[in-house]
DNA sequence: ATACTAACTGAACGATCGGTTAGTAAAGCA
DNA sequence: TGCTTTACTAACCGATCGTTCAGTTAGTAT
């Protein structure tokens, strides 16, 4: 994560991304309200007052959260395979992708996910959120004019449905390995595009 | 709801389920934690004192709303629909009746599939929910033991999907008719089965 | 009128919250 | 051995939390 190489000064302890770390899988546990920074203090092994040698509030802690989690989700946007080829494509490689991005970042894509917009930082990482899900749904849209996908569902309602199952990983899933994550968004691929009914063609 | 013919005694006002109703929005709207007992007085313009006369403890709140949706996802796997015929088809009505249950009782699982287990009372109501998801894992099983179902996705991934798909209405459907929401089911229940990829055999 | 019942208010409570301050502990560097 | 840098602690602050309590208001019943 940060450089390995260069010897640190002063006493040793804990940097920024080891105490956000377990402060956001407490934030999951409890919620971001219910978590205080008491707890969090304890969970941590520190007192209270040391959070704040490293981050400023506990809102400047979500705020780092969200953005490791916004910021993975809107990179995936930015690859190749997401910008070029049919459209039907580039929807499969994004779907794809949030879900190893989900599995990867499970923690900070979770807490993201349970924004409810309550403070500034809150609406500010809905509004990237919302920015995300604008552009996968111009890729459904995409896809169905190109005929390839079914025409009777409203693309929003695609969309979000789609977006439904690929986050509702942040409610059970446990990683147990990167191939476990590749894996399942094979499932989730084959469920979402094919459906659940038994294929009447023969499957490779 | 109540009895409408009965004459009331004393000094006219709230009762529990109308206090619960903006009760339940309030949780949905800034959480269950971050919601106080004085911004919640003051949308019933009421005292929070006020409130203590008609439920004992905000966690009581909680627990009647928590019951209210977990009533109606319990009911709807004791109707007939449900116990008997092919599993496919039961399968497909529970998944239905969920979509409509979820509609028509929409804050109150909205704020179920919320709880994160941080009380007794939470607790209580994940494992209710979990007994719930349980039985329809059970569904999905028999579905595809008769072959209704393609065998080549783990039951318990497809449920969770499945389910993901669904309880995703919480987070984006807004209502606006009885008839809306069973065309909704409806397009659940296509994507779910039949998948977005465009439909090679001809649609009735 | 009087009694009764239910709905409600204002003020206060102990507890806990996020955050601050002043000082200390532990490391590398000179 | 100091000196600097970084990490931390104990004690505390004002604000807000859920809850309680003693009394008040607004209706119905007799």
């Amino acid at each position: 994560m940060s450089d390995l190489s260069t010897p640190k000064r002063g006493r040793p302890g804990y940097d920024r991304a080891a105490i956000l770390e377990i402060a956001v899988l407490a934030f999951n546990e409890h919620g971001y309200d219910a978590t205080s920074m008491g707890v969090l203090a304890s969970r941590l092994n520190l007192s209270k007052a040391a959070i704040y040698h490293h981050f400023s509030s506990k809102e400047e802690l979500l705020q780092f959260a969200l953005n490791h989690a916004l910021g993975g989700l809107e990179e995936l946007l930015l690859e190749p395979a997401a910008t070029t080829g049919p459209a039907i494509d580039r929807l499969s490689h994004v779907l794809r992708g949030a879900v190893l991005m989900l599995a990867d970042r499970l923690p900070y894509v979770t807490l993201l996910l349970r924004v409810r917009g309550n403070s500034p930082t809150e609406r500010d990482a809905l509004t990237r959120r919302k920015s995300f899900d604008r552009s996968v749904a111009l890729l459904v849209s995409a896809a169905r004019d190109a005929g390839s996908l079914r025409a009777d569902i409203d693309p929003a309602t695609v969309t979000r449905l789609l977006f439904g199952m690929v986050n509702s990983l942040t409610e059970w899933y446990q990683p147990t390995g990167p191939a476990d994550a590749a894996h399942l968004a094979d499932d989730v691929l084959a469920l979402a595009l094919n459906g659940l009914r038994t294929p009447s063609t023969s499957r490779e």
